[in-house]
DNA sequence: CTCATCGTTGTTCACGTTCACAAGGGTGAG
DNA sequence: CTCACCCTTGTGAACGTGAACAACGATGAG
């Protein structure tokens, strides 16, 4: 444990302002001027330190910048189902613009459905020292137990609450769940059954309400919808079950994935799509264009969506850009709807 | 902006160790070692501090921690196409195994295809101070500038590179392929195409690979493989071209969402799959049951992946372990295979 | 020529934690 | 009774950075 020559590096320790300064004959500070670009700096002493940065091999240590700034420059991200493709393209969004205004980004999954995990997700952000939190795909829960942990932090969410303390953003579900519901109609749809996302799920609900909606806006009687839970294997028994009895000549799927299992069950009952049932989904995956047949849906913008939740959370507290939190939906007419026919 | 009242909270500032320490009637270095949980701490003692922690609502701040100890507890994950599922699974397991571990994980996404896309890449992770690094679906040249950045980390990939300076760990991507291409010899097909993924990526190399030496330890002409790029679109187009010679009775494609795309294209050109095309794919997506026909593919457990990764990295350097990093995939059989039918 | 001012650079301290070491009190052996 | 030792706790320094303030030289006005 005797003292070690090492001849050349004097530490294994990353180099830290001061070897830049020794190097470059400047004071630490000067250093950290020239990082922060402050005015007020010589031209040729300035130079002088980006040489020695780029000689050394230099690089901010951000936890000491953490340390004496108390600012982490992370935003956290609360999830649930991130494999999902809705929010994976979100998330991929947020990060890329969160980088590009120099933030780091951290994720937290919500694992099960108790709270317990939903308050242990956010725990861990909050490790983290987190200064922004964006929300997604979130249950209704998860907004009740966010409001009872009372964070000190900006907080958005991408998808709209109804309840006024947080700031949302979001693709106007509602709007979008009337799109494909008229389109339907406008088919000559007269029976059209909704399976929707899983209790508790605000986009769900969303959904919900924009199909019923606009049933009652037409006239149309409506019949109580189906619960699901987003994947394709419910979409399928739900189709089984639905199939027994066959009163309807549409369905308005919550999502792509269950569009597809519900397709796939209309196949299997020796039944066509659109002849005798169209079919209509909810996010436009990249592959609704492929299924079997390519799928009428509704297109949400993620990466635009990405991209407005970051410039709301570090645009700072400029409230009145709030409302134009709204990203409209498209919808997109593929082989899986047409007018009732084989009736 | 003169000083208000603020009757109560002394500062806005976060409780500190001290604030615990103080109110505990303890030294701040007694704090320490609770959290810490050192040895040697009478019971009593180690109970007053924790009821002032909960009481204050203390957490430990992470970057002085981190200032001090020089150490982030942070895994750094670089991804290409963190919207596909495999690497979005393979992500969340990551995270959820890292958490375990009382790590956080930043992910530093790919954006284009130049080198320097991937250098800007690395060092945001690099900022981070992050202790390792996870490489997720890489193309070789992700390899080289890592290669060439002579980084001083414990680098973990998620695919096999041939290379021997980086501890990798991986499904079987060339057993899959060559499973995926028995199956279809057994099924009795003689000319078997391969839609390959994209140039450059090393799992797209290896299931290339494993479908031309089972080819050929099996005897059968082959053709040179088409290169597609992982998307359903391009498989569509793919099985247009492929479709005007049609001398094939079965493709095996390099992932799900082409094969997806194939299939379209034959139905469009009036064809049968499985009767007069069979299709196999890779990855078994949560999708891939529900396709029309339901998909044979080849399954991989990302989140075993994951999980190991994780084990792997900060089970440190025990070398040995090293090789037992490859998970086999299996086959599953659905719809889209058959024996070579109307011909 | 003198003094104020501005541009540039340096000095010192604080951030919240861990580490190395020291100090205090109790216990047991001789 | 005394001393050594262990258990428990405290003290001071250090990590790398940014903020506040000070200091220095040059410049220009009077």
């Amino acid at each position: 444990m005797a003292d070690e020559p090492e001849p050349v590096a004097k530490k294994s320790r990353a180099p830290s302002m001061h070897d830049v300064a020794r190097l470059a004959g400047v004071s630490h500070q000067t250093v950290s001027r020239v990082i922060n670009d402050a005015p007020n700096i010589r031209d040729e002493t300035k130079q002088r330190v980006l040489d020695s940065m780029e000689q050394l091999q230099y690089r901010p240590n951000r936890a000491a910048r953490a340390l004496v700034t108390s600012r982490s420059r992370t935003i956290g991200i609360l999830s649930a189902s991130r494999t999902n493709y809705g929010p994976a393209a979100s998330i991929q969004a947020i990060e890329d613009a969160a980088n590009a205004a120099g933030y780091a980004v951290t994720t937290a999954n919500i694992q099960g459905f108790e709270s317990t995990s939903i308050v242990r997700a956010i725990d861990r952000l909050l490790d983290q020292a987190i200064e922004g939190l964006v929300v997604i795909a979130p249950q209704r829960r998860t907004f009740d137990t966010l409001a009872g942990m009372a964070l000190r932090l900006p907080i958005v969410t991408l998808q709209s609450t109804g309840t006024d303390g947080d700031r949302s953003l979001s693709v106007d579900q509602i709007m979008g769940a009337r799109l494909a519901t008229r389109h339907l109609i406008e088919l000559g749809h007269r029976s059209i059954y909704h399976l929707a996302g899983p209790q508790d799920w605000i986009e769900a609900e969303a959904r919900m309400t924009g199909f019923l909606d606009e049933m009652n806006a037409q006239d149309m009687p409506t019949t109580a919808p189906f619960l699901g839970d987003w994947t394709a294997e419910f979409g399928y028994f739900a189709g089984r079950e639905l199939l027994r009895v066959r009163d309807f000549t549409a369905i308005f799927a919550a999502n792509d994935q269950m569009a597809l299992g519900l397709m796939h069950a209309i196949r299997d009952a020796r039944l066509d799509v659109p002849g005798d049932i169209s079919i209509v989904g909810f996010d436009d995956i990249p592959d609704a264009a492929h299924f079997w047949p390519p799928l009428t849906t509704v297109r949400q913008d993620f990466a635009e969506l990405g991209r407005r939740c970051v410039a709301l959370l570090l645009g700072g507290l400029d409230a009145g850009e709030q409302y134009d939190g709204i990203i409209a939906p498209t919808l997109v007419v593929r082989g899986s709807t047409g007018p009732p026919l084989n009736r």
